[in-house]
DNA sequence: CAGCGTTTCAAACGGGTGTTTTAATCGATC
DNA sequence: GATCGATTAAAACACCCGTTTGAAACGCTG
């Protein structure tokens, strides 16, 4: 880690402590010391520690928005050439599967995404504001790609089924090491890529379930 | 709200602001002086600040598990009644539908399912642990009646659609007042009841889903 | 009314927080 | 090699935290 520059020292430990720990439970000591960074260094690479929470989401949400942004269109366009409704799995499948595969990139990156599902409920303003605000275009897109894919559904039904969708999803991003509840005697769980194509299943066949 | 005694003060105004800042986020003194109370109150009543979070959540979800309980209960006698095996929708209903209708029991409970809802996925263990502790004999009940719903589903299948659905349910929980994303010119969202239903045809469809 | 356990109160304790300041160090450019 | 901006470093800042203390006030029982 020490050979990287101390900005992205910083960034790296910033993103594994707020995921573990929580943006309020995390001090800038803690994160600098980790970092092996002085303690004035958060301050003067980021401003505060605010800012450095919106970059740590940042460095990651912006490619994996850009990503999940080009599987939705991709879904747009091949059923657009072919003249048909894209399909709510295909939507669902172009929205859900980078995120859940970006945990695959690094160790950090799986830290990333425990961040990031919890942050959607966040209590704190401050998270959840940085995070929704960057989410938002993308989910837009995603909102209204639905609506094509399930034109018989009441928006507000849809709209409702897709928050359900993503709970669901937000759940596994930040509990995909350890169960949130767990039962003595308990099943070994499924591994990542088992656990992305249920999760798929569960929520595709949840979104069009009749009314 | 000071015709009740301290303690009842202390725990309503808790309730309040954990839910509505979380734990880490909310400080003794912004509790007692909102039930106009004294910052020692806290730790006289109930000892320390983490005990007093214990006392808020105890105090409404050993009753709701109990309500719980008695539904799933319930719903098992019919089946053995009748000799059939307990349907998926009933015992999804038997668990989701007390905990949602209980925000309709007053101001202080919507808070409270709030502050549940985010327990299941807070990175603090001090929260966590205080409210997983409360609610797993509830769970497994919950899942082992399940398991002789579906019992052509593998456990670990079942396992994680169960966590699909308390996601999905946590979500709602904590986000029931607005949603967490919203898109412009979103459409009026369902109210409670109606989302409910919502919420039990599409984790029981889901649940339910061909392998 | 005296006595006593319970509850309230103001004040302080020790410690941790995010941020700022000021000086020292580094590294490239002229 | 001197100079100057960028970075690091140590220290202090003012503030808020959960908890504790010891005395005052209260409400009851004898």
């Amino acid at each position: 880690m020490s050979q990287l520059d101390t900005k992205t020292r910083i960034l790296d430990a910033g993103e594994h402590l707020f995921a573990r720990d929580g943006f309020h439970n995390t001090s800038l000591r803690t994160i600098t010391s980790l970092a092996k960074a002085n303690l004035a260094a958060v301050n003067y690479h980021f401003g505060s520690k605010e800012a450095l929470l919106r970059a740590v989401i940042e460095r990651r949400l912006l490619p994996l928005n850009q990503l999940r942004k080009e599987q939705i269109d991709a879904v747009l366009a091949e059923a657009a050439a072919t003249g048909t409704a894209p399909s709510a799995k295909s939507l669902l499948r172009a929205f859900i599967e980078p995120t859940l595969a970006f945990r695959s990139a690094g160790p950090g990156a799986q830290d990333f995404i425990s961040l990031v599902g919890r942050s959607m409920s966040e209590p704190d303003e401050t998270v959840r504001n940085c995070f929704i605000g960057l989410v938002l275009p993308n989910f837009r897109l995603f909102f209204e790609s639905l609506q094509r894919a399930l034109p018989q559904l009441p928006t507000a039904v849809l709209m409702a089924r897709v928050q359900f969708t993503l709970g669901a999803m937000s759940h596994v991003m930040c509990t995909s090491n350890k169960p949130a509840i767990n039962i003595p005697a308990a099943p070994q769980p499924l591994d990542n890529e088992e656990l992305a194509e249920q999760l798929l299943q569960f929520v595709s066949t949840g979104l069009e379930a009749p009314q």
